[in-house]
RNA sequence: GGCGGCGUGGCCAAGUGGUCGAAGGCGAAGCUCUGCAAAAGCUUUAUUCAUCGGUUCGAAUCCGAUCGCCGCCUCCA
């Protein structure tokens, strides 16, 4: 199996640390915000990431953090006048909601750095013994001209970065590019203890303590955005690495953006949906598509038209689905000659190339073509077949890719113990017996009506069923 | 200025030296089914891979130049 690493530039062969466990940590979101599907296309892509290496037999510990100390959390807690913590707490249920919401499989662990703090100063301490930090009065930085492998994952030279930089002037730094590791406080700022006096973490510090303490100094997987690489990451890098002398992670993922008019989708930038209002009109399956349909590292140019057009072709697996779930029920015994093991093999040459998961889909939608295909030539395929079929799109599709949901209900929920489902039925009875009388008139006009409510009935050689449209 | 990425059919998008006389999705057209529709299924839909040169027996794939687009270097997935 392949990965492209970022900090080599190359494809490289996996081989974890340590099989068949595998340790991921991808960086979460800071909770000040519902995220937009932006932010909604990493966390997919990563949740593919976790569930392919899940489904090739890894035993996947995933570390998520929850940022829920920072500049944007405080910045909204004075302007709506909650606390922070308030904040923090609403915007991290919203998370787990919205992300469940779009077949994103929880976390081992999502650890707040809020409760590592511990942790975090231990590791600022041991950077300050080690010569890696100073402390100006409360602030204590990272010394980057120390750690000479700075730039390694990003490729920029510190010299270079110095010239053009645009980073802000502050005289407690030695040098521009040394990054807060510990901010003092100021007055109406959440603070905890520290040897330096009160404050908080920086920004980078928190991934590094709490990627530390849940999977160890040395990890297999670290995903993120594109836009993490510099600073972030390489900050991770810097001061995990001063502080034990051992790699910090030995792959590096990262995510490409999703644009909107050419224009890379941004909450500061303004030009974002979040997904929790996207979900109002699409189901997860159509977005994840969209998205398995692009590879994970490059840009996506998003539109309203291309969800709209993989919603389409998710109900096409949709349908497939539907089909084999009804041909179980009403097939009996039977033999049948069918390569499912060639459309496994397929799938897995494409995931196993560095998550080619356009690639993938495509085998989803050729199985399926073949799957019809064999139907229609084939009178009885039997319940085995049926099974088979099923147990494909269930472990590709549904549990990997997330692209279809084979056990949905599309049916009427349970809820009001099918009576709407009965009604439905009745005229559709009603609408039989007059197409009988060929009063069709009559059938029409129920059809019409239905439909007007969002009941959309579709007949075929079999009898008549409907779709309840959102 | 430094660093990175991208440019493939009407739209989206895989493919990175021969099996490409280029996957898959959407759209479009035709067919089957139907009282008519819809839905569903089937079939068809790129002599061509931004442009121009070069390397090679052979290039969408490698090299060079040109044009266009995006991102990072500052909070950001």
């Amino acid at each position: 199996m392949l990965i492209y690493n970022t900090l080599t530039r190359k494809k490289e062969e996996f081989t974890p640390i340590n099989p068949p466990n595998v340790n991921m940590y991808v960086c979460g979101p800071t909770v000040y915000d519902y995220f937009h599907i932006g932010n909604a296309r990493s966390f997919i892509m990563a949740d593919v990431i976790r569930k392919y290496l899940e489904y090739k037999g890894y035993n996947v510990k995933y570390v998520m953090n929850l940022t829920d100390v920072d500049d944007k959390i405080i910045k909204k807690s004075n302007e709506e006048g909650v606390e922070a913590g308030n904040v923090a707490d609403k915007y991290s249920k919203a998370f787990m909601d919205d992300i469940t919401r779009l077949k994103i499989k929880p976390a081992t662990v999502y650890p707040k750095a809020t409760e590592h703090m511990d942790e975090i100063v231990g590791l600022v301490k041991k950077l300050e013994e080690n010569g890696a930090a100073y402390n100006v009065d409360g602030n204590v930085f990272f010394n980057v001209n120390n750690f000479k492998g700075y730039g390694k994952l990003s490729g920029k030279k510190t010299d270079e970065l110095e010239v053009g930089a645009r980073i802000e002037i502050n005289d407690e730094k030695e040098n521009p590019l040394d990054f807060s590791l510990w901010k003092k406080a100021k007055p109406n700022e959440p603070a905890w203890d520290s040897p330096w006096g009160g404050g908080r973490p920086g920004w980078h510090i928190e991934c590094s303590a709490m990627s530390m303490k849940h999977l160890g100094e040395t990890i297999d997987i670290h995903a993120g955005g594109n836009d993490l690489i510099f600073p972030h990451h390489e900050n991770e890098i810097a001061q995990s690495e001063a502080a034990t002398h051992k790699d910090f992670v030995k792959y590096w993922m990262h995510f490409g953006f999703l644009n909107i008019n050419q224009e890379k989708m941004s909450k500061s930038l303004g030009n974002f949906f979040t997904a929790r209002e996207v979900l109002k009109k699409y189901p997860a399956e159509a977005l994840r598509l969209l998205y398995t349909q692009t590879h994970y590292g490059g840009p996506l140019a998003f539109s309203e038209d291309l969800l709209a057009s993989a919603a389409k072709g998710s109900m096409k697996l949709k349908n497939a689905a539907d089909r084999m779930k009804e041909g179980l029920q009403s097939s009996a015994d039977g033999d049948f000659t069918f390569d499912f093991d060639k459309f496994y093999s397929s799938f897995e040459a494409a995931m196993d190339d560095d998550f080619n998961s356009p690639k993938a889909v495509a085998v989803v939608y050729d199985f399926v073509k073949e799957f019809n295909a064999y139907l229609n030539a084939n009178e009885n395929p039997g319940k085995e077949f049926f099974n088979k079929s099923i147990e494909f799109m269930t472990k590709t599709a549904d549990d990997v890719l997330g692209i279809v949901t084979v056990n949905g209900n599309e049916k009427v929920e349970e809820a009001d113990s099918g009576l709407l489902d009965k009604l439905i039925n009745t005229f559709i009875e009603l609408r039989t017996e007059a197409k009988q009388n060929k009063n069709y008139a009559l059938a029409d006009s129920i059809r019409d009506k239905l439909k007007d409510i969002g009941v959309v009935l579709q007949d075929s050689k079999t009898g008549t069923t409907y779709k309840i449209e959102n």
